[in-house]
DNA sequence: CGACCCTGCGCG
DNA sequence: AAAGCGCGCAGGGTCG
């Protein structure tokens, strides 16, 4: 059963009962905000789907009034999937002419509350029964393209998955992780001094700022800039083209101890300093926004904040409740693991079997040690030619044909301009028409040596974008998977009470990492549903294909505890 | 002054 | 110009 809800004005939502097909089975509701609140908590315990445009723009409101529902279907998230897909090639919604849901409105910065969130028009009229014709038809579009599909269960899963991880996103936006000031504040005073006035450097960086003016022989030298202290590095008779740290690290003089050190230090005030702290956290909690779908392989993004950037330096400062803990989970050489399963490659998914997957490489002597085994799995991923990884490739392929062919074939089908699929059916984009333009260019009779080269390395760059889109999509399916079934199991380990987030709660999502909030005495239940989880995620994409998804879990106090 | 690009670095 | 993917953000620098 659906429920389909569209905002109607500013205050209002039209409800409507569709069936399995999307055939309203009655007229519609006009419903002021409490009166859908209301209706949402009556409704739902007999299991709908809750049918919307955007989960992000429509779910705040129902948890600002604790409420949360198990199930949705977002429409602008699956339209995305749907219209970009290999699977739905021919199906209407992927042939018709772009529309308003190509073009989404964005969602307005502000926490701003209520209404603002409702802003939406009921553009597209109603038929005779009051059900908003635009949302519904896109509705039917979306499920007739599922229907009629090849493989329609591969993209009723990815649809799920995706408006789960829209639903977790939403709850983990404002369920906050939680944030000990007090601890940030004395972490920043001991690595950098005492706070000072923004736009000034605090004691610490001032020193080194100095030490690194000695060091260069100029007064004046502002370490900050770039350009300021490349001049400086190059007149101090250093071979440097970039002030990268990794290009500094090399050199031997000794500038470069303060320098790096300032470089560190002064990422940190910048990027997680004070400043940082007053504008994110409240009453506790680091609230970031989440952007399901935000990048084109199906990760999610995060504006604001940097939350999928926290170093692991302040990690210190994300602190249990309590009486609470925090259960920390992360997918051990999670896109390999995805690489195996997806290429069937049994040899491949046999050495991370109960083991670590690199040292089970290992074990199976290809290579040597845990770190060619890494470098070159992480090579065969990405496309690396050269170096150590490119080096090692070789013998890879030799103990995993399947594997690395996959990958191979994903390559070049990006060279040739082409789309790649991952497992339950999301594509990539087609690269844009510069890209055509430039391969054109090099047919050309008249085309240059300079323009065929150019072709050539677009072609391989292409290349090497699909050959990664393949595995990190397919693995954030599998991440999505994993947690839509961990929220699942944490609602039924603990029913809510009054307070929305008194029982475990996820609070933290960092693409192969769950972390859960969770009352001191159920962490060890919590540990039991992640582990399931990954397993029945496994099944999920993969059936019964034999390939363990191995986690680490640690249950700790502070994030930085976490391995 | 804002809009924009570049450099550099944090995370997976 | 880091070999090799995907992101977001801050600060410097430049342009209009």
């Amino acid at each position: 059963m659906y429920q389909l809800v569209a905002p109607a004005g500013t205050d209002r939502v039209v409800v409507t009962v569709l069936d399995r097909v999307g055939t309203p089975r009655g007229p519609s509701r006009t419903l002021t905000l409490p009166a859908f609140r209301r209706y949402v908590v009556e409704n739902e315990s007999s299991g709908p789907r809750w049918v919307w445009e955007d989960t992000a723009r429509i779910y705040p409101e129902l948890l600002r009034h604790s409420i949360r529902v198990a199930r949705c279907h977002d429409l602008r998230l699956s339209h995305v999937i749907l219209r970009n897909s290999s699977l739905t090639a021919q199906s209407d919604i992927r042939l018709g002419e772009p529309g308003p849901w190509d073009t989404p409105v964005p969602l307005e910065q502000a926490e701003a509350s209520g209404p603002a969130l409702f802003e939406l028009v009921h553009d597209g009229g109603t038929d005779a029964g009051g059900t908003p014709l635009r949302q519904l038809e896109e509705f039917l579009l979306q499920l007739r393209a599922v229907a009629e599909c090849a493989e329609p269960g591969r993209l009723r899963l990815l649809l799920a998955a995706e408006s789960a991880g829209a639903l977790i996103a939403a709850e983990m936006t404002h369920a906050g992780l939680p944030w000990r000031v007090d601890i940030h504040h004395d972490l920043l005073t001991q690595e950098l001094g005492p706070r000072v006035a923004p736009g000034l450097r605090p004691e610490r960086l001032e020193s080194l700022a100095a030490r690194i003016r000695v060091e260069l022989g100029d007064s004046r030298v502002n370490p900050d800039s770039p350009t300021e202290l490349l001049r400086a590095l190059q007149k101090a008779g250093l071979p440097v083209t970039s002030t990268r740290a990794w290009a500094l690290r090399e050199l031997e003089h000794p500038v470069i101890e303060p320098l790096l050190l300032y470089k560190k230090l002064s990422r940190l005030l910048s990027a997680n300093g004070w400043v940082w702290m007053e504008s994110w956290i409240t009453n506790g909690r680091f609230h970031p926004e989440y952007l399901p779908g935000g990048v084109v392989t199906g990760r999610w993004a995060a504006r604001g904040g940097g939350a999928l950037q926290l170093p692991k330096q302040i990690r210190g400062a994300v602190v249990a409740d309590p009486g609470w803990k925090l259960v920390v989970a992360d997918a051990a050489q999670l896109e390999p693991r995805i690489l195996a399963a997806l290429s069937a490659d049994l040899t491949m998914a046999a050495a991370g079997r109960g083991t670590d997957l690199y040292a089970g490489i290992v074990a199976s002597g290809v290579v040597e040690t845990r770190d060619h085994a890494k470098v070159a799995m992480l090579g065969a991923m990405y496309g690396a030619t050269t170096g150590e990884s490119g080096r090692l490739l070789p013998r890879l392929a030799k103990a995993y044909p399947r594997a690395i062919a996959l990958t191979e074939t994903a390559a070049r089908a990006g060279e040739r301009g082409e789309i790649v699929t991952t497992r339950l059916g999301r594509s990539s984009p087609p690269p844009g028409a510069a890209w055509a333009a430039a391969q054109a260019k090099a047919y050309d009779p008249v085309a240059t040596r300079l323009d065929e080269s150019r072709a050539r390395s677009q072609a391989r760059d292409w290349g090497r974008f699909t050959r990664n889109f393949i595995v990190q999509g397919t693995a954030a399916e599998w991440a999505l998977c994993w947690m839509a079934e961990i929220r699942k199991e944490l609602r039924a380990l603990a029913p809510e009470g009054d307070e929305l987030f008194s029982t475990p709660h996820l609070v933290f999502f960092l693409h192969d990492e769950v972390m859960v909030h969770t009352p001191e005495g159920l962490a060890d239940r919590v540990e039991s549903i992640v582990t399931a989880a990954a397993a029945t995620a496994g099944r999920l994409l993969f059936a019964d294909f034999p390939v363990d998804f191995m986690l680490t879990t640690a249950t700790v106090d502070t994030y930085a505890a976490a391995p």
